[in-house]
DNA sequence: TTTTACATACGAAGATTTTCGTAGTAAGAT
DNA sequence: ATCTTACTACGAAAATCTTCGTATGTAAAA
């Protein structure tokens, strides 16, 4: 069974603790998520038990605490959300959601270079 | 009742038929729907009812056969969406996001320039 | 007047997602 | 050996989202 384009929610909030942690025990993706919001282990537990096997992660059984793992590289995640949403919500119009995204809050002028630097490298590589 | 931020993925499909057409009846939306795949009447019509609950459709009943219409306009439902992904998905990087975007599928030159057009726009508004 | 066409209302099944309690098990402490 | 602790497994309730069938009303056509 190949990866799903989209994550649900609960999936996603875990995916992101692994792709900041690195492989991690549900312990600690349990303590983590719990410094923003109240989760039960076992919630936790449950969710990731089905994200390994809809393969969103890979789950090491060696020691008896088991290690998960997002079997996805963040990017390559986040390629599929952008795009998925892209359709759906902006009708493929990359610069409407740019607009949103910056309408959406604040945004630092690094922040606006690092966008432009994107922009560049994707027309450097496009022509 | 607010609007929600998120609408969900059947109700944003509606709203995408609702923002290009304006005022429309469950006939049209229906329709409108059904060029590209199959929807049963009463489940457009449905939907659209739950939609008027949410506050994320208005509904004119003077006709027998009632208007709906967004009850937000695209560009501010679009700012809400993207805001929530920027947050749970890109931990907030805009640049993040833009790289998804752009290497999720083929962006014209035309396109590029319309991004940076919104960057310079947003730039120049906040200074 | 009767029939037909087309509309809304709405309960409820089905599907998916999210949460949690309980049971069972292995490892270390007493 | 027994107790305590920390883990996994898993069923199932709860919540949400999606779909559709049936009932009902109303207006125009026959």
């Amino acid at each position: 069974m190949p990866a799903p384009a989209r994550p649900t929610d609960a999936e996603l909030e875990l995916l992101a603790v692994l792709w900041n942690r690195g492989p991690s025990t549900v312990r600690e993706v349990c303590d983590e998520i719990n410094r923003r919001k109240p989760a039960q282990y076992t919630t936790v537990l449950k969710t990731l038990q089905i994200m390994a096997v809809k393969n969103l992660v890979r789950r090491n059984e060696e020691q008896r605490a088991h290690l998960y793992t997002a079997a996805k590289p963040r990017e390559w995640t986040q390629r599929q959300i952008a795009g998925d949403l892209l359709q759906r919500a902006f009708g493929g119009s990359a610069h409407s959601l740019m607009l949103g995204a910056l309408s959406a809050r604040k945004t630092s002028p690094q922040e606006l270079a690092e966008i432009r630097k994107v922009i560049d490298q994707y027309e450097k590589e496009n022509s």
